[in-house]
RNA sequence: GUGGGUGUCGCCUAGCGGCAAGGCGCCAGGUUGUGGCCCUGGAGACCGGGGGUUCGAAUCCCCUCACCCACCCCA
C-alpha cells in the first residue's frame, strides 16, 4: 500500500472513468448551450465571505463542512462548497447588470466539503450547474427547470421524480416560521435535540428532519403553502402552470425547504424513483435576496445545481446507459525495429498525427513479435512497421491490424493517403 | 460526530496456527523481421501498521490506521 494516498474523501478520476465523466459534462454542456446558456469558470477558492453572507449561519455548509484557511497574505479564503454564491459574485463584480437581462449562465467544476464520505458523497465532489440571473418571473424557474430535465434525458435518465415547493419571500417565510414555532412549541420536549437546536435557530428545518420525519407533530405541521402571499401564490400557480405546458410531471412536496438561506419562492429537486440515501441527483431554486446579501442591489436569481457523481452512479445503474461513451479510438500505432526503424517511426507517427490520426508510439527495443502482440492489444487499427531496410528506402510497411493482417510497403508521403484509402475499405 | 463491515502482488480471489497459492494484467521466450488462440518462463506481497499469545501467527487476542456502508446532512 502506497504511503502517501489522495485525502480522504477525495478520489482519482482514472481514464476508464474519465470517459464517463466527459460523456456527462460535455452532454450537460451541450443542452445548456442549446437554451443559450454560456460558461463560466469563477475561482475554486473565493474570498470566505461569498459564502458566510449567503448561505446561513445555521447551514450545514457553513457551520461544520466548509474548507477554511488563511493564505499568506493573511485573507480569509474558502474552498468553495457550492457554486451560486460565486456566480452571483462574478456576476455583481464584473457588471453583468448592464447586459441585456437576464444572463443565463452555467458551469462545472469541483466544489469542497467537509463531510463523512459515504457512497454518491464526497469531500471533493463535482457539479454542473445553471443560474439565470435579473428575471423574476416564474417562466425562468421554468425554463431552467427545463432545461435540467432536458439534460437528464439526454443521459438516458428517465426515472427521475421532480419534487417542488415554494417557500415565498422573506416575508412570507418570517411569518410561516412564527407559526411554525407556535405549533411546535408544544412539543419541544418529545423532539429530537437536533430539533431542539433548530427550533432556535432556523426553524424551517425541522420539517427536513429525517430523525423526526414519523413525528406527528412534523407531520401535522401547517404547510408553508397555507402561508404564501397573494403576489408568491401568484408566482407558485403560474410555475405549475407552465410545468403542466410542457407536460413535466412533478410532485409538490411541502418539506422540501432548502439547506441554504438565501432561497425563495420555488425551490425543488429531482431524484431517482428508487430513492436511495445519497440519492439527490440535482437540485435548484429561485434565490432573489442572494445578490442583496453580498452587497449588490436587489437583484432576481434562479438556478440549480447537479453532482456529476451522481448523475454517473445512476448512469451506470441504466440499462445500456454507459455503453453510449465512446473511448478515443487509437488510429495507428508503430513498430520501430533497429535505431533507423525508430527514427522512420517517428517521422512516420509525425505525418499521420498531421493528417488527423490518433497514433501510439511503439515502445523501441523490443522483438517484433511482442512489438505486434501489445499492438493487437491497443486497438489500433494499423501498425506501421519500419525497420533499417524502410528507413533506407523512406518507406514504411503498413499493415492491417483488424483483419487478416495484410500488409503492404508505402512510401513515407503516400501513407497519410494510404492509410485513409484502406480505412474505407 | 455515532454505529456496522472490510483490509493477502497493479486488479480479483484462495489460504483461517506449520514453507503465502491461483486467475487477470505486465515482461520475456516458443530459431532469421509479423499480432490475436495456445504453450513455457519471469518480475511483482515485510499478508494495512504496532504490540501480545505461541516452539511457530496472514490465521488467535489487544490497540491503531485506512477504506467501504449506514445515521446525520446534502449534490
Amino acid at each position: 500500500m502506497a504511503e502517501l494516498r489522495a485525502p480522504r474523501g477525495m478520489h482519482d478520476l482514472l481514464p476508464d472513468d474519465e470517459a464517463l465523466f466527459e460523456h456527462v459534462v460535455g452532454t450537460a454542456t451541450r443542452v445548456a448551450r442549446s437554451f443559450d446558456y454560456h460558461l463560466i469558470r469563477t475561482p475554486i477558492v473565493e474570498d470566505a465571505g461569498v459564502f458566510l453572507r449567503t448561505a446561513g449561519d445555521e447551514s450545514d455548509i457553513v457551520s461544520k463542512e466548509m474548507y477554511l484557511f488563511e493564505d499568506r497574505g493573511g485573507d480569509r479564503l474558502a474552498l468553495r462548497p457550492e457554486g451560486t454564491a460565486g456566480v452571483a459574485r462574478a456576476y455583481l463584480e464584473h457588471g453583468m447588470a448592464s447586459r441585456p437581462q437576464p444572463v443565463r449562465l452555467f458551469y462545472w467544476g469541483p466544489f469542497f466539503r467537509y463531510d463523512r464520505p459515504q457512497a454518491g458523497r464526497y469531500r471533493q465532489l463535482h457539479q454542473f450547474g445553471v443560474e439565470c440571473i435579473g428575471d423574476a418571473s416564474p417562466e425562468a424557474d421554468v425554463e431552467v427547470i427545463e432545461l435540467q430535465r432536458e439534460i437528464y434525458r439526454a443521459l438516458g435518465l428517465t426515472d427521475l421524480v421532480l419534487r417542488v415547493n415554494s417557500i415565498g419571500t422573506a416575508a412570507t417565510r418570517r411569518a410561516y416560521e412564527d407559526a411554525l414555532r407556535k405549533h411546535f412549541e408544544p412539543h419541544l420536549a418529545t423532539l429530537s435535540a437536533d430539533s431542539r437546536r433548530r427550533f432556535q435557530t432556523n426553524v424551517l428545518r425541522i420539517l427536513d428532519s429525517k430523525e423526526d420525519a414519523g413525528h406527528e407533530a412534523v407531520r401535522t405541521a401547517p404547510s408553508i403553502l397555507e402561508h404564501l402571499s397573494v403576489e408568491d401564490m401568484a408566482h407558485w400557480d403560474r410555475v405549475g402552470a407552465l410545468l403542466d405546458d410542457l407536460d413535466m410531471a412533478y410532485e409538490v412536496d411541502p418539506r422540501i425547504v432548502r439547506g441554504l438561506d438565501y432561497y425563495t419562492h420555488t425551490v425543488w429537486e429531482f431524484e431517482p424513483r428508487s430513492a436511495g440515501g445519497q440519492s439527490t441527483v440535482g437540485a435548484g431554486g429561485r434565490y432573489d435576496g442572494l445578490i442583496e446579501a453580498i452587497g449588490g442591489p436587489a437583484t432576481p436569481g434562479v438556478g440549480w445545481a447537479s453532482g456529476i457523481e451522481r448523475l454517473m452512479l445512476n448512469i451506470s445503474g441504466e440499462p445500456g446507459g454507459e455503453s453510449g461513451v465512446a473511448t478515443a479510438a487509437l488510429d495507428a500505432i508503430t513498430v520501430p525495429l533497429g535505431s533507423d526503424g525508430v527514427r522512420a517511426c517517428l517521422r512516420a507517427a509525425a505525418v499521420l498525427r498531421a493528417a488527423g490520426y490518433a497514433v501510439r508510439n511503439g515502445t523501441p527495443g523490443r522483438s517484433m513479435r511482442a512489438a505486434l502482440r501489445s499492438a493487437d492489444a491497443s486497438g489500433a487499427r494499423f501498425a506501421v512497421i519500419a525497420g533499417d531496410r524502410e528507413a533506407a528506402a523512406g518507406t514504411v510497411q503498413l499493415k492491417t491490424l483488424t483483419g487478416s493482417g495484410e500488409q503492404v510497403e508505402v512510401p513515407l508521403d503516400e501513407l497519410a493517403a494510404r492509410l485513409a484509402e484502406d480505412a474505407q475499405g
